[in-house]
DNA sequence: TGAAATGTTGGGGCG
DNA sequence: ACGCCCCAACATTTC
Protein backbone atom coordinates (compact mmCIF):
# COMPACT_ATOMS: atom_id res chain seq x y z
CA UNK A 1 0.00 0.00 0.00
CA UNK A 2 0.93 3.51 -0.37
CA UNK A 3 3.30 5.23 2.49
CA UNK A 4 3.22 7.11 4.80
CA UNK A 5 3.22 10.21 2.51
CA UNK A 6 2.84 14.16 3.70
CA UNK A 7 2.73 17.10 1.31
CA UNK A 8 4.54 19.90 1.81
CA UNK A 9 2.96 23.53 0.42
CA UNK A 10 5.51 26.39 -0.18
CA UNK A 11 4.25 29.45 -0.68
CA UNK A 12 6.57 32.48 -0.13
CA UNK A 13 8.71 30.23 1.88
CA UNK A 14 11.06 29.16 -0.49
CA UNK A 15 13.62 27.56 1.10
CA UNK A 16 15.20 24.47 3.18
CA UNK A 17 17.04 25.68 6.27
CA UNK A 18 14.68 26.71 9.02
CA UNK A 19 11.47 25.67 7.47
CA UNK A 20 9.04 24.44 10.62
CA UNK A 21 6.48 22.41 8.06
CA UNK A 22 9.28 21.21 5.97
CA UNK A 23 11.56 19.85 9.26
CA UNK A 24 7.54 18.92 10.77
CA UNK A 25 7.42 17.05 7.90
CA UNK A 26 10.15 14.94 7.56
CA UNK A 27 10.52 14.34 10.92
CA UNK A 28 7.18 12.36 10.63
CA UNK A 29 6.30 11.17 7.09
CA UNK A 30 8.81 8.63 4.93
CA UNK A 31 8.13 10.35 1.88
CA UNK A 32 7.14 13.86 1.28
CA UNK A 33 5.60 15.68 -1.28
CA UNK A 34 7.23 19.58 -2.12
CA UNK A 35 4.84 21.20 -3.76
CA UNK A 36 4.42 24.22 -5.07
CA UNK A 37 1.40 25.99 -7.04
CA UNK A 38 1.48 29.17 -9.25
CA UNK A 39 -1.95 30.47 -8.45
CA UNK A 40 -2.95 34.21 -10.11
CA UNK A 41 -5.78 35.32 -8.15
CA UNK A 42 -6.06 37.67 -5.72
CA UNK A 43 -4.38 41.06 -4.95
CA UNK A 44 -1.11 39.25 -3.95
CA UNK A 45 -0.30 36.83 -7.24
CA UNK A 46 2.79 37.09 -8.55
CA UNK A 47 3.52 39.08 -11.50
CA UNK A 48 5.79 41.25 -12.73
CA UNK A 49 8.97 42.06 -11.18
CA UNK A 50 8.36 39.70 -8.73
CA UNK A 51 6.99 37.14 -10.99
CA UNK A 52 10.97 37.38 -12.53
CA UNK A 53 12.33 36.55 -9.03
CA UNK A 54 9.79 33.71 -8.25
CA UNK A 55 11.38 31.99 -11.63
CA UNK A 56 14.93 32.23 -10.16
CA UNK A 57 13.77 31.60 -6.74
CA UNK A 58 12.19 28.00 -7.41
CA UNK A 59 14.83 27.12 -10.32
CA UNK A 60 17.10 27.59 -7.27
CA UNK A 61 14.37 25.67 -4.57
CA UNK A 62 14.20 22.79 -7.19
CA UNK A 63 17.73 22.15 -7.92
CA UNK A 64 18.22 22.22 -3.66
CA UNK A 65 15.43 19.63 -3.43
CA UNK A 66 17.27 17.63 -5.95
CA UNK A 67 20.54 17.65 -5.14
CA UNK A 68 18.90 16.15 -1.90
CA UNK A 69 17.04 13.45 -3.88
CA UNK A 70 13.83 14.96 -3.85
CA UNK A 71 11.58 16.47 -6.58
CA UNK A 72 9.85 19.71 -6.68
CA UNK A 73 6.23 19.43 -7.81
CA UNK A 74 4.84 22.68 -9.68
CA UNK A 75 1.27 23.18 -10.42
CA UNK A 76 -0.96 26.05 -11.57
CA UNK A 77 -4.27 27.29 -10.27
CA UNK A 78 -6.22 27.85 -7.64
CA UNK A 79 -4.33 26.70 -4.44
CA UNK A 80 -6.44 25.34 -2.27
CA UNK A 81 -8.01 23.81 -4.63
CA UNK A 82 -4.88 22.13 -6.51
CA UNK A 83 -3.06 21.00 -2.85
CA UNK A 84 -6.79 18.87 -2.49
CA UNK A 85 -6.29 17.51 -5.72
CA UNK A 86 -2.67 16.58 -4.94
CA UNK A 87 -3.96 15.05 -1.64
CA UNK A 88 -6.64 12.60 -3.48
CA UNK A 89 -3.88 11.57 -6.16
CA UNK A 90 -1.38 11.05 -3.71
CA UNK A 91 -3.20 9.56 -1.02
CA UNK A 92 -1.21 11.33 1.16
CA UNK A 93 -2.12 11.15 4.76
CA UNK A 94 -0.92 15.17 5.87
CA UNK A 95 -0.49 18.43 4.59
CA UNK A 96 2.11 20.65 5.79
CA UNK A 97 2.21 24.65 5.73
CA UNK A 98 3.72 27.53 6.99
CA UNK A 99 1.19 30.30 7.53
CA UNK A 100 -0.12 33.60 5.64
CA UNK A 101 -1.66 36.51 6.83
CA UNK A 102 -3.24 38.57 4.34
CA UNK A 103 -7.25 38.08 4.74
CA UNK A 104 -7.64 35.90 1.51
CA UNK A 105 -4.70 33.74 2.18
CA UNK A 106 -6.39 32.86 5.60
CA UNK A 107 -9.38 32.36 4.43
CA UNK A 108 -8.03 29.60 1.86
CA UNK A 109 -6.26 27.96 4.68
CA UNK A 110 -8.78 27.82 6.77
CA UNK A 111 -11.41 26.37 4.68
CA UNK A 112 -8.66 23.59 3.02
CA UNK A 113 -7.61 22.78 6.77
CA UNK A 114 -11.48 22.12 7.82
CA UNK A 115 -11.60 19.95 4.49
CA UNK A 116 -9.01 17.74 4.88
CA UNK A 117 -9.29 17.05 8.34
CA UNK A 118 -12.81 16.12 7.85
CA UNK A 119 -11.56 13.63 5.20
CA UNK A 120 -8.80 11.84 7.88
CA UNK A 121 -6.08 14.36 6.85
CA UNK A 122 -3.89 15.90 9.45
CA UNK A 123 -2.90 19.30 8.71
CA UNK A 124 0.22 20.90 10.56
CA UNK A 125 0.19 24.89 9.91
CA UNK A 126 3.50 26.75 11.49
CA UNK A 127 5.26 29.52 11.69
CA UNK A 128 7.83 30.06 9.06
CA UNK A 129 8.00 33.72 8.29
CA UNK A 130 7.41 35.93 11.33
CA UNK A 131 9.73 36.30 14.29
CA UNK A 132 6.57 36.36 16.35
CA UNK A 133 3.17 35.48 15.38
CA UNK A 134 0.90 38.53 15.15
CA UNK A 135 -1.35 37.18 18.49
CA UNK A 136 1.74 36.54 20.33
CA UNK A 137 2.41 40.36 21.69
CA UNK A 138 0.03 42.15 23.53
CA UNK A 139 -0.21 45.05 25.01
CA UNK A 140 -0.53 45.61 28.96
CA UNK A 141 -3.60 45.97 28.28
CA UNK A 142 -4.23 42.59 25.92
CA UNK A 143 -4.25 44.44 22.53
CA UNK A 144 -1.94 44.35 19.96
CA UNK A 145 0.65 46.87 19.39
CA UNK A 146 -1.12 49.92 16.90
CA UNK A 147 2.41 52.11 17.69
CA UNK A 148 5.72 50.54 16.05
CA UNK A 149 8.35 51.68 19.24
CA UNK A 150 6.36 49.84 22.12
CA UNK A 151 5.69 46.80 19.77
CA UNK A 152 10.01 46.80 18.86
CA UNK A 153 10.43 46.97 22.84
CA UNK A 154 8.35 44.07 23.34
CA UNK A 155 9.42 41.56 20.39
CA UNK A 156 13.10 42.46 21.09
CA UNK A 157 12.46 41.42 24.87
CA UNK A 158 10.25 38.36 23.55
CA UNK A 159 13.47 37.44 21.05
CA UNK A 160 12.47 35.29 17.87
CA UNK A 161 9.88 32.18 19.00
CA UNK A 162 12.92 29.59 17.75
CA UNK A 163 15.98 29.67 19.93
CA UNK A 164 17.86 28.44 16.98
CA UNK A 165 17.13 28.10 13.48
CA UNK A 166 16.09 24.68 12.15
CA UNK A 167 18.62 22.28 10.20
CA UNK A 168 18.33 21.91 6.46
CA UNK A 169 17.20 18.15 6.14
CA UNK A 170 19.76 16.19 4.32
CA UNK A 171 17.53 13.79 2.70
CA UNK A 172 14.91 14.61 0.88
CA UNK A 173 12.34 11.61 -0.22
CA UNK A 174 9.90 11.42 -2.62
CA UNK A 175 7.75 9.11 -3.79
CA UNK A 176 8.33 6.85 -6.37
CA UNK A 177 5.94 7.65 -8.97
CA UNK A 178 5.99 11.63 -7.59
CA UNK A 179 2.91 13.70 -8.54
CA UNK A 180 2.45 15.41 -12.01
CA UNK A 181 4.43 18.73 -12.44
CA UNK A 182 4.50 21.31 -14.45
CA UNK A 183 7.77 22.53 -16.46
CA UNK A 184 8.63 25.74 -15.20
CA UNK A 185 9.94 27.26 -18.36
CA UNK A 186 6.49 26.40 -19.39
CA UNK A 187 5.01 29.22 -16.75
CA UNK A 188 7.17 32.01 -18.50
CA UNK A 189 7.54 33.99 -15.76
CA UNK A 190 10.28 36.21 -16.97
CA UNK A 191 9.64 38.54 -19.40
CA UNK A 192 10.53 38.07 -23.17
CA UNK A 193 10.03 40.86 -25.65
CA UNK A 194 10.15 43.80 -24.24
CA UNK A 195 12.83 42.53 -21.76
CA UNK A 196 12.23 45.01 -18.97
CA UNK A 197 13.93 42.71 -16.40
CA UNK A 198 17.58 42.70 -18.66
CA UNK A 199 18.74 44.70 -15.55
CA UNK A 200 17.80 42.85 -12.55
CA UNK A 201 20.39 40.09 -13.07
CA UNK A 202 22.88 42.30 -13.25
CA UNK A 203 22.09 43.13 -9.39
CA UNK A 204 20.53 40.29 -8.36
CA UNK A 205 20.70 36.86 -7.77
CA UNK A 206 17.79 34.64 -6.19
CA UNK A 207 17.93 31.93 -4.57
CA UNK A 208 18.21 30.39 -0.94
CA UNK A 209 22.12 30.18 -1.13
CA UNK A 210 22.71 33.55 -2.46
CA UNK A 211 20.55 34.72 0.28
CA UNK A 212 22.97 33.77 3.48
CA UNK A 213 25.68 34.91 0.93
CA UNK A 214 24.07 38.06 0.70
CA UNK A 215 23.21 38.13 4.60
CA UNK A 216 27.32 37.42 5.38
CA UNK A 217 28.68 40.18 3.17
CA UNK A 218 26.18 42.83 4.56
CA UNK A 219 27.27 41.18 8.24
CA UNK A 220 31.25 41.34 7.37
CA UNK A 221 31.27 44.46 5.53
CA UNK A 222 28.47 46.79 6.16
CA UNK A 223 26.31 46.06 9.52
CA UNK A 224 28.83 48.31 11.58
CA UNK A 225 27.94 51.51 9.69
CA UNK A 226 24.45 50.33 9.16
CA UNK A 227 23.38 53.28 11.30
CA UNK A 228 24.94 56.30 9.73
CA UNK A 229 24.81 54.85 5.90
CA UNK A 230 21.50 53.26 6.19
CA UNK A 231 19.35 55.96 4.80
CA UNK A 232 22.15 57.20 2.42
CA UNK A 233 21.04 56.10 -1.46
CA UNK A 234 24.13 56.58 -2.80
CA UNK A 235 26.45 54.11 -0.71
CA UNK A 236 25.82 50.04 -0.53
CA UNK A 237 24.99 50.64 3.38
CA UNK A 238 21.76 48.71 3.15
CA UNK A 239 21.39 44.37 3.64
CA UNK A 240 19.30 44.37 0.35
CA UNK A 241 17.89 41.43 1.30
CA UNK A 242 14.23 42.62 0.71
CA UNK A 243 13.28 40.21 -1.80
CA UNK A 244 15.18 37.01 -0.19
CA UNK A 245 12.70 37.78 2.73
CA UNK A 246 9.76 38.21 0.68
CA UNK A 247 9.77 35.03 -0.67
CA UNK A 248 11.39 33.30 2.37
CA UNK A 249 14.68 32.26 1.14
CA UNK A 250 16.06 33.00 4.39
CA UNK A 251 14.08 33.72 7.67
CA UNK A 252 13.74 36.60 9.79
CA UNK A 253 14.77 33.90 12.52
CA UNK A 254 18.10 33.61 10.44
CA UNK A 255 18.85 36.91 10.07
CA UNK A 256 18.40 37.62 13.69
CA UNK A 257 20.19 34.42 15.37
CA UNK A 258 23.39 35.54 12.36
CA UNK A 259 23.07 38.94 13.19
CA UNK A 260 23.12 38.58 16.71
CA UNK A 261 26.37 36.12 16.65
CA UNK A 262 28.50 38.27 14.50
CA UNK A 263 27.97 41.28 16.57
CA UNK A 264 28.42 39.82 19.77
CA UNK A 265 32.00 38.81 18.18
CA UNK A 266 33.14 41.83 16.30
CA UNK A 267 30.96 44.98 17.58
CA UNK A 268 31.86 46.33 21.08
CA UNK A 269 28.50 48.11 21.38
CA UNK A 270 25.10 46.28 20.07
CA UNK A 271 23.93 49.72 18.26
CA UNK A 272 24.62 48.22 14.46
CA UNK A 273 22.99 45.16 15.54
CA UNK A 274 19.78 46.46 17.14
CA UNK A 275 19.03 49.50 14.52
CA UNK A 276 19.47 46.64 11.70
CA UNK A 277 16.95 43.95 13.67
CA UNK A 278 14.75 47.09 14.47
CA UNK A 279 14.26 46.77 10.71
CA UNK A 280 13.68 43.84 10.31
CA UNK A 281 11.44 43.55 12.88
CA UNK A 282 9.19 46.58 11.12
CA UNK A 283 8.25 43.52 8.52
CA UNK A 284 6.46 41.43 11.95
CA UNK A 285 4.75 44.81 12.35
CA UNK A 286 3.67 45.38 9.30
CA UNK A 287 2.31 41.51 9.45
CA UNK A 288 0.70 42.51 12.97
CA UNK A 289 -1.13 44.97 11.68
CA UNK A 290 -2.67 43.22 8.17
CA UNK A 291 -3.28 40.47 10.93
CA UNK A 292 -5.33 42.66 12.99
CA UNK A 293 -6.20 45.04 10.06
CA UNK A 294 -7.30 42.83 7.09
CA UNK A 295 -8.45 45.65 5.01
CA UNK A 296 -5.65 47.38 5.22
CA UNK A 297 -4.46 46.62 1.51
CA UNK A 298 -7.97 48.90 0.57
CA UNK A 299 -9.65 51.15 3.18
CA UNK A 300 -7.79 53.57 5.63
CA UNK A 301 -6.85 52.45 9.05
CA UNK A 302 -7.64 56.36 10.47
CA UNK A 303 -11.53 57.21 9.24
CA UNK A 304 -11.42 60.45 8.78
CA UNK A 305 -8.98 59.40 5.69
CA UNK A 306 -12.13 57.78 4.17
CA UNK A 307 -13.07 61.72 2.97
CA UNK A 308 -9.60 62.40 2.14
CA UNK A 309 -9.93 64.57 -1.64
CA UNK A 310 -7.49 62.31 -3.57
CA UNK A 311 -7.06 63.50 -6.87
CA UNK A 312 -7.42 61.74 -10.14
CA UNK A 313 -4.58 62.70 -12.15
CA UNK A 314 -3.66 59.75 -14.51
CA UNK A 315 -1.32 62.43 -16.41
CA UNK A 316 0.65 62.90 -13.00
CA UNK A 317 0.96 59.52 -12.24
CA UNK A 318 2.03 58.28 -15.66
CA UNK A 319 4.90 60.81 -15.14
CA UNK A 320 5.47 59.52 -11.65
CA UNK A 321 5.52 55.95 -12.60
CA UNK A 322 8.00 56.44 -15.91
CA UNK A 323 10.63 58.87 -13.67
CA UNK A 324 9.23 61.85 -15.36
CA UNK A 325 8.36 64.37 -12.59
CA UNK A 326 11.44 67.17 -12.94
CA UNK A 327 12.09 66.44 -9.55
CA UNK A 328 15.51 64.17 -10.14
CA UNK A 329 15.52 62.98 -6.56
CA UNK A 330 11.79 61.22 -7.51
CA UNK A 331 13.03 60.57 -10.86
CA UNK A 332 16.33 58.57 -9.76
CA UNK A 333 13.89 56.67 -7.45
CA UNK A 334 11.34 55.68 -9.71
CA UNK A 335 14.00 54.84 -12.63
CA UNK A 336 15.87 52.60 -10.00
CA UNK A 337 12.00 50.82 -9.56
CA UNK A 338 12.23 50.20 -13.26
CA UNK A 339 15.33 49.61 -14.27
CA UNK A 340 16.18 47.13 -11.04
CA UNK A 341 12.98 46.08 -9.70
CA UNK A 342 13.98 48.11 -6.48
CA UNK A 343 14.37 51.11 -4.43
CA UNK A 344 16.34 52.41 -1.84
CA UNK A 345 13.86 52.85 1.42
CA UNK A 346 14.41 56.33 2.29
CA UNK A 347 13.85 56.61 -1.75
CA UNK A 348 10.49 55.02 -1.10
CA UNK A 349 9.58 57.08 1.52
CA UNK A 350 10.37 60.28 -0.82
CA UNK A 351 8.59 59.50 -3.90
CA UNK A 352 5.72 57.85 -1.80
CA UNK A 353 5.12 61.48 0.05
CA UNK A 354 5.79 63.20 -3.73
CA UNK A 355 2.95 60.86 -5.04
CA UNK A 356 0.34 61.31 -1.81
CA UNK A 357 1.07 64.95 -0.52
CA UNK A 358 2.17 66.82 -3.50
CA UNK A 359 0.17 65.01 -6.30
CA UNK A 360 -2.36 64.21 -3.94
CA UNK A 361 -3.31 60.86 -5.52
CA UNK A 362 -4.49 58.25 -3.41
CA UNK A 363 -1.56 56.10 -2.11
CA UNK A 364 -3.25 52.36 -3.24
CA UNK A 365 -2.10 53.96 -6.82
CA UNK A 366 0.94 53.58 -5.74
CA UNK A 367 0.91 50.37 -3.45
CA UNK A 368 -0.33 48.79 -7.08
CA UNK A 369 2.69 50.35 -8.89
CA UNK A 370 5.23 48.79 -6.24
CA UNK A 371 3.03 45.39 -6.15
CA UNK A 372 4.01 45.49 -9.42
CA UNK A 373 7.56 46.50 -9.75
CA UNK A 374 9.29 45.78 -6.77
CA UNK A 375 11.15 42.16 -6.73
CA UNK A 376 10.75 42.69 -3.04
CA UNK A 377 6.65 42.95 -2.91
CA UNK A 378 5.58 42.00 0.47
CA UNK A 379 1.46 41.67 1.17
CA UNK A 380 1.92 43.42 4.68
CA UNK A 381 4.85 45.73 4.38
CA UNK A 382 3.89 47.39 0.67
CA UNK A 383 0.35 48.30 2.10
CA UNK A 384 1.08 48.94 6.03
CA UNK A 385 4.34 51.49 4.39
CA UNK A 386 2.07 53.10 1.75
CA UNK A 387 -0.36 54.06 4.43
CA UNK A 388 1.99 55.06 7.08
CA UNK A 389 3.30 57.71 4.26
CA UNK A 390 0.00 58.87 3.26
CA UNK A 391 -0.86 59.46 6.58
CA UNK A 392 -3.90 57.33 6.85
CA UNK A 393 -2.27 54.31 8.86
CA UNK A 394 -2.09 53.22 12.75
CA UNK A 395 1.25 55.24 14.05
CA UNK A 396 1.75 56.76 10.68
CA UNK A 397 3.48 59.83 10.36
CA UNK A 398 1.54 62.78 11.15
CA UNK A 399 -0.05 63.98 7.92
CA UNK A 400 1.14 67.57 8.36
CA UNK A 401 4.90 65.84 7.98
CA UNK A 402 5.31 66.59 4.29
CA UNK A 403 8.97 65.92 2.62
CA UNK A 404 10.73 68.52 0.97
CA UNK A 405 12.11 65.89 -1.37
CA UNK A 406 14.79 68.66 -2.59
CA UNK A 407 15.92 68.82 1.17
CA UNK A 408 15.79 64.96 1.29
CA UNK A 409 18.08 64.93 -1.93
CA UNK A 410 20.96 67.26 -0.19
CA UNK A 411 20.87 65.77 3.07
CA UNK A 412 20.43 61.87 1.85
CA UNK A 413 22.79 62.22 -1.68
CA UNK A 414 24.95 64.91 -0.98
CA UNK A 415 27.21 64.69 -3.94
CA UNK A 416 24.17 63.80 -6.22
CA UNK A 417 25.49 60.42 -6.94
CA UNK A 418 22.61 58.60 -6.89
CA UNK A 419 20.79 60.72 -9.29
CA UNK A 420 23.68 60.75 -11.92
CA UNK A 421 23.50 57.03 -11.87
CA UNK A 422 19.70 56.25 -12.56
CA UNK A 423 19.31 60.03 -14.03
CA UNK A 424 21.85 60.48 -16.63
CA UNK A 425 20.55 63.65 -18.68
CA UNK A 426 21.89 65.12 -15.64
CA UNK A 427 25.20 63.80 -14.23
CA UNK A 428 26.58 66.81 -15.64
CA UNK A 429 25.38 69.16 -13.35
CA UNK A 430 27.53 70.31 -10.21
CA UNK A 431 26.47 68.68 -7.27
CA UNK A 432 24.87 71.93 -5.90
CA UNK A 433 22.54 72.38 -8.59
CA UNK A 434 22.01 68.68 -9.51
CA UNK A 435 19.03 68.38 -6.50
CA UNK A 436 16.87 71.51 -8.31
CA UNK A 437 18.32 71.99 -11.80
CA UNK A 438 15.30 74.80 -12.35
CA UNK A 439 17.64 76.91 -10.04
CA UNK A 440 20.67 76.37 -12.38
CA UNK A 441 21.71 79.24 -14.37
CA UNK A 442 21.25 78.70 -18.31
CA UNK A 443 25.26 78.79 -18.27
CA UNK A 444 25.20 76.32 -16.27
CA UNK A 445 22.47 74.48 -17.74
CA UNK A 446 24.06 74.75 -21.34
CA UNK A 447 27.62 73.46 -19.95
CA UNK A 448 25.72 70.51 -18.35
CA UNK A 449 24.34 69.72 -21.46
CA UNK A 450 20.52 70.00 -20.29
CA UNK A 451 17.61 71.48 -21.65
CA UNK A 452 14.84 71.81 -19.55
CA UNK A 453 11.39 70.85 -21.02
CA UNK A 454 13.45 68.79 -23.66
CA UNK A 455 15.33 66.52 -22.67
CA UNK A 456 14.67 66.92 -19.00
CA UNK A 457 11.30 67.85 -17.58
CA UNK A 458 10.43 70.95 -15.19
CA UNK A 459 8.86 70.16 -12.35
CA UNK A 460 5.39 68.97 -13.47
CA UNK A 461 4.33 71.08 -9.97
CA UNK A 462 5.41 73.28 -7.66
CA UNK A 463 6.69 72.01 -4.30
CA UNK A 464 5.63 74.83 -2.22
CA UNK A 465 1.85 75.58 -4.01
CA UNK A 466 1.28 71.45 -3.49
CA UNK A 467 2.90 71.22 0.42
CA UNK A 468 0.16 74.30 1.20
CA UNK A 469 -2.51 72.37 -1.10
CA UNK A 470 -2.09 69.11 0.94
CA UNK A 471 -2.22 71.16 4.05
CA UNK A 472 -5.34 72.33 3.27
CA UNK A 473 -6.60 69.62 1.69
CA UNK A 474 -5.68 67.52 5.55
CA UNK A 475 -7.46 70.19 6.91
CA UNK A 476 -11.23 69.79 5.04
CA UNK A 477 -10.91 66.29 5.98
CA UNK A 478 -10.32 66.44 9.76
CA UNK A 479 -12.84 69.01 10.01
CA UNK A 480 -15.27 66.75 7.92
C1' DT B 1 11.49 57.98 9.73
C1' DG B 2 9.99 66.90 8.48
C1' DA B 3 9.70 71.53 6.95
C1' DA B 4 8.77 76.21 7.39
C1' DA B 5 7.82 80.02 10.25
C1' DT B 6 8.93 82.34 14.15
C1' DG B 7 11.74 83.40 18.20
C1' DT B 8 16.23 83.99 20.59
C1' DT B 9 21.03 84.78 21.11
C1' DG B 10 25.45 86.60 20.43
C1' DG B 11 29.33 88.29 17.62
C1' DG B 12 30.85 91.91 14.81
C1' DG B 13 30.53 96.09 11.86
C1' DC B 14 29.62 100.68 12.23
C1' DG B 15 28.33 105.43 13.44
C1' DA C 1 32.87 102.99 24.77
C1' DC C 2 28.36 102.41 23.52
C1' DG C 3 24.11 101.43 21.21
C1' DC C 4 22.21 99.94 17.12
C1' DC C 5 21.58 96.92 13.40
C1' DC C 6 22.46 92.85 10.79
C1' DC C 7 22.47 88.18 10.48
C1' DA C 8 24.16 83.60 11.27
C1' DA C 9 23.23 79.91 14.28
C1' DC C 10 20.41 77.67 17.03
C1' DA C 11 15.87 76.73 19.43
C1' DT C 12 10.92 76.60 19.52
C1' DT C 13 6.32 76.47 17.51
C1' DT C 14 3.36 75.55 14.02
C1' DC C 15 1.55 73.16 10.22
Amino acid sequence: MTKNTAIVWFRNDLRLADHPALTAAAAAHEEIILLYVLDERGPFARRGAAAWWLDGSLRSLRDDIEARGGRLTLRRGPGGDIVREVVDASGARAVYWNRRYDPGGIEEDTRLKADLKADGVDVHSCNGSLLREPWELETTTGGFYKVYTPFWRSLRAAGPARPTPLETPQRLSTPGRPPRSDDLDDWRLTPAKPDWASGFSKVWSPGEANALKRLERFLNNAVGSYPDDRNRPDLEGTSRLSPHIAFGEISPNQIWRATMAHCDRHDRDSGPADKFLSEIAWRDFAYNLLYHYPDIGVAPIKEEFASFPWRDDSDAFAKWSRGRTGIPIVDAGMRQLWHTGWMHNRVRMIVASFLCKNLLVHWGEGERWFWDTLVDADPANNTASWQWVAGSGADAAPYFRIFNPVTQSQKFDPSGDYIREFVPELAKLQSKKIHEPWTASSDELRAAGVALGKNYPLPIVDLGETRKRALAAYEETRAA
